[in-house]
DNA sequence: ACGAGATGTAAAAGATATTTTACATCATGT
DNA sequence: ACATGATGTAAAATATCTTTTACATCTCGT
């Protein structure tokens, strides 16, 4: 069962510019399959890879991750 | 090096009434060794981990954990 | 049609988080 | 002094996250 945890990722991605999951995993020091299972909610990140993402966005963390439990 | 979180459960658990770290422990479902551990900054929790510990003190999550990277 | 870039996915290995068990100190109340 | 509850801490085992490597499809531009 995936984690409670919905994401906006895929959508913050194309706001930003159409950035890539390759762009946004080198941003945050990630690489892109781990972008990539992030955003498809194969599980949740770390507390500190959720932190790096929102970051990246210049949005706090839960406009990012939003905890459905 | 601990991971550059830092967090106010050990303020926001006195403010809510004296809450002992078992307590805190046994609503969020862990343990009191892995909260007196994330109290302590030996590491971060998980992602869903911090969501739960918000949710029991009725605040953000950015409320208890602050990243400092 | 071809090549390049973006994405989906998977298995194995590595890193980190969490549990379990166990023992320690400290403060408080009786 | 003693018992109890709260906290600190540690080692080993387990679970989860992340990387690495690899190959697949799809779209777009030439």
């Amino acid at each position: 069962m995936p984690p409670p945890i919905a994401n906006q990722i895929r959508r913050l991605r194309f706001e930003a510019g159409e950035m890539t999951q390759s762009e946004l995993a080198e941003a945050i020091g990630m690489t892109r399959q781990t972008v990539a299972a992030i955003e498809a909610g194969k599980y949740s990140p770390s507390l500190e890879a959720a932190f790096r993402i929102a970051q990246v966005f210049g949005v706090r963390l839960d406009e990012v991750f939003q905890w459905t439990g």
